[in-house]
DNA sequence: TCGATATATATCATTCTGATATATGGGGGC
DNA sequence: GCCCCCATATATCAGAATGATATATATCGA
């Protein structure tokens, strides 16, 4: 799913301008699930322009710069229902976080809780943050990407909370595995996923 | 966080070709937090090599391909342990599933269904494998993360069971909210994101 | 008055993805 | 026996996205 599909479904709540398209990824309903930048979001613009399926209105304001509207034709609604209609691609989830984590016994002990409690406390402030969220009046669609997030995040956060303590205590280079170990695991794995899959998933 | 430095993670675990490494964040114990292909692995290896950060020996093999086995030598390993004392930054997650659920007003029923169900299906999938995973004598590191990703797939997964034959049949068009009131909803929660960041956290 | 922040658009080097190319060998179906 | 698909293994590349930077204006607090 490339930019200018993800430019099309947010215009299709409303006219917005790059700017504002921009913030719907960095603070508004898509930032937990999606994200893209400035650096994406004109260029897609432009070619979503040259294609028809927006239209561009330069606004002037006072006391701001001039602003450029984007408004989805029908021809932008068309194609956004045809991407909408597409099999989704897989997540992606990164985190440098978790990454660190993982190599918890080559960290320095007091890096590694302040990485942790950061991690733990930015959870705690996503849970509050969503639950404090009005959901009268929203879209289902909305709603369930709403209580999904929540659901998630409070699993995360709850097993941090839980686990804290008896992660950090416990000891360096307990129970090491080796790289054969690691394939060997990755091996029974794939299998697994080939049987689930000829069975019939996704 | 670079390739080179997810090379160098992965390699401080056991020898591997770039072909193993891959497989590490496809089927392996990164494959949930981190991904990387072979057009960012392959160069990312030939600059460690030049930089003296990993050694590489040619072996060869009856029945397949010969392999390219790369050693972390001393220098990557001090390279790698700076990369771990930095600040990590923060979570990346994109779900395109989600991002058309958002929009499920705009779906067809059966596709919505659809999608829904397989979404379901692959969440299930992956509890039961973190679940059937033998977590004694792993670091604590790969413990804390499987207890991780266990706790949120299990939470998205409850959600998503607990709630597919209301959301599926609730009503299209219900409460539609326009732009505007998205953007007031994001300035709220920008000011909410300063104070807590003022306040002390990260 | 100075610096920081917010609005607003635009560009660009670097990086990464996803696809493709190349080569070998094993296993299943017919 | 033959064909096709899959797994192993490395490599490259067009296209896309990121993150940073440039530019300009206005407000707000110190």
């Amino acid at each position: 799913m490339d930019v200018k599909t993800l430019c099309l479904g947010v215009l299709s709540l409303g006219d917005a301008s790059g700017y504002e398209i921009r913030k719907m990824f960095e603070e508004g309903p898509f930032a937990h699930f999606h994200q893209a930048s400035y650096g994406s979001i004109y260029p897609a613009l432009s070619k979503l322009l040259d294609a028809g399926h927006v239209t561009c209105t330069v606004k002037a304001q006072d006391g701001r710069p001039d602003k450029k509207v984007y408004a989805m034709t029908d021809a932008g609604l068309n194609q956004f229902r045809t991407a909408l209609f597409k099999i989704p691609g897989a997540d992606k989830f990164r985190s440098e976080t978790l990454f660190m984590l993982f190599f918890a016994d080559q960290l320095d002990d007091g890096h590694l809780a302040e990485i942790y409690d950061a991690y733990t406390a930015q959870y705690r402030f996503f849970v509050e943050k969503i639950r404090a969220l009005d959901n009268t009046g929203l879209s289902r669609g909305r709603k369930f990407v709403r209580g999904f997030g929540l659901a998630t995040y409070e699993g995360a956060l709850r097993y941090m909370e839980d686990n804290r303590d008896h992660f950090l205590a416990s000891a360096k280079g307990e129970g090491w595995r080796d790289m054969e170990a690691l394939l060997e695991c990755m091996e029974a794995e794939t299998q697994d996923i080939n049987k689930a899959l000829a069975g019939g998933d996704k």
